[in-house]
DNA sequence: GCCGTTTTCGGCCCGACTGTTTTCAGTCG
């Protein structure tokens, strides 16, 4: 039973509380705890298992700590079968359509019957729910509109994506009549890996000129809202953008409120209330006074604690953290030395090595590793023994022409299911950095997986494992490792942990990542580029490393030279 | 259902927009 599994478990308990009329802080009791849970980083069935307190966590009593060990024990939670019988479960369906809450699939439900989405299209075609108290024509053709809209409900997009159609819209938006700032906030800002859609915030001095040129837009597909100051619309692509328009003079209470994340705001808004003060968008207030506002470093300052960095605004710890002057100093783009893993066209790669040799020249780097794959039945481009030593010389070369710059003999080799490297003693023995990576066999039982990686861990010719658990967002899931058994290997025999930084695999995730810290794990932020412009991605690496509280001091190859070779061995 | 250097009971973050109303409930972020 995976954490996942137990949170899902409450949300849906609390959809059906909620449509049943449950007391609403009850109901926000149950989806606190699935966020407590979601941003776990120790799996539940472990913890219980040590016997460790669950009511310790956020938001957790003595009851919902007595339901978790159920569910971990038995699969299901026998509340929610109770509830299940007097609330059809397929009614959470309809709560996914846009103007439709508890209240409303209450009364579709009570009144007309509705159960589930096609029963509600029936009763709309046949205008029977503008008839209901507190709907209308309009409810009732919105319901409709938003009938076709409840598939494409829930898709996030990889932050690189959303990167690209953020930088757009901020570009159309800084034309914007009488426009002071612009500003992407939300989770894009917070840096997290998929985004569901994008907040922005404007100052201007007249928002309703900003709002009206804002819903111009030509990608804009649907205006669900625009009123004075904000306004949410559709874009073509299925994203959804919420704008917020404020005065100059409320910029960083208002960018503290979009950026989130909505915990971490809470609990800052909790904060104040404590100290008799009132946090909202405009402003810090005492009273009707207002006491901050203009800076989001003002906000924090008014409630006693540091600046928080948006990838730190999860409320995993960071307001503690501000509050004891104890955060991390993240870790930049800056302080990246160079970058150890990526491909050529000797193996799946598009450019030469030279090509991605000079643009890592062009990025000012001290040193690159070429890892290009062995070949395997999983990679089949890969490098045998005879492609290898062509490969080997050919770096040779490169590296006494580029001065500037020093190339590690590297290779991405295959970990077979037994956990044996796929190439010659002969030749790895002639490598700087060997690179084990999981391409094959994602399905084994976490037991023998665990067991697979720690062998090629223990091998004295891997430095590092890439992308550890293999996922692929939104696309394959983490292979089921007993990651605590890898901290520990990993720091015993003093060797590596990727953090891959190609959009979709952003490998480790930034939970494993604080774990992989606080376990003095060492770490490497690596492109994985199979293209010369792909060195570029390291930032999205960085962004996930930052949001895993690194430190420049936890990654390897933010390291000189000098300091590199020694930790692999070869200085 | 959770939580507590004010509290073990009585609170629980805060405001904008829409559509339905005729002063506000429901929804959303």
């Amino acid at each position: 039973m995976q954490n996942r599994q137990v949170a899902a478990i409450f949300n849906e308990l609390a959809d059906l509380l909620e449509i049943e009329g449950e007391n609403p802080f009850k109901v926000r009791a149950y989806r606190n705890a699935a966020r407590t849970i979601e941003g776990l980083g120790d799996a539940l069935e472990d913890m219980i298992d040590r016997g460790e307190d669950l009511t310790k966590l956020p938001g957790i009593g003595e009851d919902l700590a007595e339901k978790i060990v159920e569910i971990v024990r038995t699969g299901k939670l026998s509340k929610l079968e109770e509830v299940r019988k007097e609330v059809p479960d397929s009614l959470r369906a309809l709560l996914s359509i846009e103007g439709l809450g508890p209240k409303r699939v209450k009364t579709l439900w009570e009144t007309l019957h509705i159960t589930d989405p096609d029963t509600l299209k029936k009763a709309a075609e046949e205008h029977k729910i503008r008839e209901l108290p507190g709907f209308g024509p309009k409810t009732e053709e919105n319901i409709l509109k938003g009938m076709h809209l409840l598939k494409q409900e829930g898709i996030r997009f990889l932050f690189a994506e959303a990167e690209a159609y953020a930088i757009d819209l901020k570009a159309f938006l800084q034309k914007a009549p009488g426009l002071h700032t612009v500003e992407v906030a939300g989770s894009f800002r917070r840096r997290k890996e998929t985004v569901g859609d994008l907040d922005i915030l404007c100052t201007a001095a007249e928002p309703q000129k900003v709002i009206n040129y804002f819903i111009a837009y030509d990608k804009v597909v649907k205006v669900i809202s625009a009123g004075s100051t904000r306004s949410t619309v559709i874009l073509q692509n299925a994203l959804q953008v919420d704008l917020r328009v404020v005065e100059q003079k409320s910029y960083g209470a208002a960018l503290q409120y979009f950026t989130g994340s909505k915990s971490h705001s809470i609990a800052l808004r909790k904060i104040a209330v404590d100290m008799g003060l009132k946090i909202n968008e405009y402003g810090v207030f005492r009273g009707d006074k207002v006491i901050a506002g203009k800076t989001e470093e003002e906000v924090y300052a008014s409630i006693g604690l540091r600046y928080i960095e948006p990838e730190l605004r999860e409320n995993r710890g960071e307001i503690e953290a501000a509050r004891d002057d104890t955060l991390p100093r993240l870790v930049t783009l800056e302080d990246i030395r160079g970058d150890l893993h990526m491909h050529t066209t000797y193996s799946d790669g598009l450019d030469t090595i030279e090509a991605m040799v000079q643009k890592a020249i062009s990025l000012n780097y001290d040193y690159i590793a070429v890892t290009d794959h062995s070949a395997t039945l999983a990679v089949v481009k890969g490098l045998d023994t005879k492609k290898a030593a062509a490969y080997l010389e050919e770096i040779e070369k490169l590296n006494s022409r580029y001065e500037e710059i020093h190339i590690f003999k590297g290779m991405e080799v295959d970990i077979l299911e037994e956990g044996k490297p796929a190439m010659d003693d002969a030749v790895l023995d002639k490598l700087d950095i060997a690179l084990g990576a999981v391409h094959a066999n994602f399905k084994l039982s976490g037991k023998e997986q665990t067991k697979r990686v720690l062998k090629a861990i223990r091998n004295p010719h891997i430095k590092g494992i890439a992308h550890p658990t293999g996922r692929l967002i939104g696309k394959r899931e983490p292979l089921d490792l007993d990651m605590d058994e890898i901290y520990k290997a990993i720091r015993e025999e003093g060797k590596f942990l990727e953090i891959n930084a190609q959009p979709e695999r952003l490998d480790l995730n930034d939970i494993l990542i604080r774990e992989a810290k606080e376990a003095g794990v060492m770490l490497a932020v690596n492109t994985d580029a199979h293209a010369a412009g792909q060195l570029e991605y390291m930032r999205y690496g960085i962004n996930q490393a930052r949001r895993g509280w690194l430190e420049k001091g936890d990654l390897i190859n933010t390291l000189p030279l000098g300091k590199l070779l020694q930790v692999i061995g070869k200085g």
